[in-house]
DNA sequence: TGGCACACGTTATAGCATAACGCAATTGAT
DNA sequence: ATCAATTGCGTTATGCTATAACGTGTGCCA
C-alpha cells in the first residue's frame, strides 16, 4: 500500500516520455516512444526505459503486461476514492480494446478486496497485481 | 465462454512440450523449454511456440503475461465448479511467488462476476482476462 | 573538498516472438 | 483411388522487447 509520489519534479527525459504518452490515443511500446522522441534527442532504448521506470514508480504511467506497452495514468489527481492519493488504495484494472486500442482504466474495490482475501487465506503477500481485460469496446462492438 | 477442448490427441511435439511443463517446478519461458528439448530433436523456437499455441488453445497450458512464461494448467480434470469442463466457466487467476517461482492457480467466481458486471455496464465485450498477483508465498514470507 | 546519489549517454548484448518458405502427413470429400 | 484442403513440421532469417556494463556530469551535503 505504499503511498504514491505526488507531483514529483520530472527530469527532461521523464517529461518528454510522459508527454508523448499523454498525447497518444492508446498505449505505446517503449520503442514506439523512442521513435517519437528521436527529434528531441533520444537515441537509445535505455533513455526511454529509465524514464518509464521512474514514471511507473511515481504512479503516472502504467505498464500493460499483456501488450508489453505503456499508458499514461487516466486518473488525473483525485477522480475517485478520496483526494490526491493516486492508486495507493488498491489495484488498477484495464479494459483493452483489441480493435481500436483504446484503454479504459478503472478501480474495483470489491475485486481488490476479494483478491486480498484470497491472498490472506493462503498466506500470500501480494506486491503487485495485474488485471487486464482484453476484448472489444462498446463502439467497436457495434 | 468457449467450451474448452477435452483430452485432445497431442502431436509428438505438443506432448513433449506439455511434459516438460508438467515436470517443471514453476513456469518456463519458451526458450527454456527449447533448451530442455534439444535432446529430443528440438532446434528452433517456432517448434516450441507452435506447440504452446495449441496447448493454450486446449486449455492445458496458461501463459503468464507478467513473466512471458508458461505453466501447465494446475486443474487436473475437474477439481472445482463441476466436472470436466476446464476453465470454460470463467477466468483463471495466478499468484506468483517472486522468491521461489511457485505459481498458484485459482478461480474466483465472485471476481469473475464483478469484472463481467463492470464490462456489461460499459458495453465492453471481454475475450480474455488476465489476473496475476505477484508477491511472496507463505513459505518464502516466513 | 571529498563522497554520494542520481540522471544521463552510448555500445553491446540478452531474451522473447514471428514471418516466410517448402515439405510431409492427414483428412475427407468426390 | 484421387485430388484438394488442412494441419503439422523443420529451417532460416528477422523483428521486437529489455537490460548489462561502462563512463560522464551535476547537485548536495558532511
Ligand atoms: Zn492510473
Ligand atoms: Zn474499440
Ligand atoms: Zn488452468
Ligand atoms: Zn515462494
Amino acid at each position: 500500500m505504499n503511498a504514491p509520489i505526488v507531483n514529483p519534479a520530472l527530469t527532461k527525459n521523464q517529461a518528454l516520455v510522459f508527454d508523448a504518452l499523454n498525447r497518444a490515443e492508446g498505449p505505446m511500446s517503449a520503442y514506439t516512444i523512442l521513435d517519437k522522441l528521436r527529434d528531441h534527442g533520444f537515441r537509445a532504448p535505455l533513455q526511454v526505459y529509465r524514464a518509464l521506470d521512474k514514471l511507473t514508480e511515481f504512479g503516472m504511467v502504467h505498464r500493460l503486461e499483456s501488450l508489453n506497452a505503456f499508458v499514461a495514468c487516466a486518473h488525473r489527481e483525485s477522480e475517485c476514492c478520496g483526494a490526491g492519493h493516486g492508486h495507493g488504495h488498491g489495484t488498477v484494472a484495464f479494459a483493452i480494446c483489441e480493435s481500436c486500442n483504446q484503454v479504459l482504466e478503472f478501480h474495483d474495490h470489491a475485486v481488490d478486496h476479494l483478491l486480498n482475501d484470497w491472498a490472506n487465506g493462503k498466506g500470500f503477500k501480494p506486491s503487485k497485481t495485474t488485471i487486464e481485460i482484453r476484448g472489444v469496446c462498446e463502439k467497436c462492438a457495434a
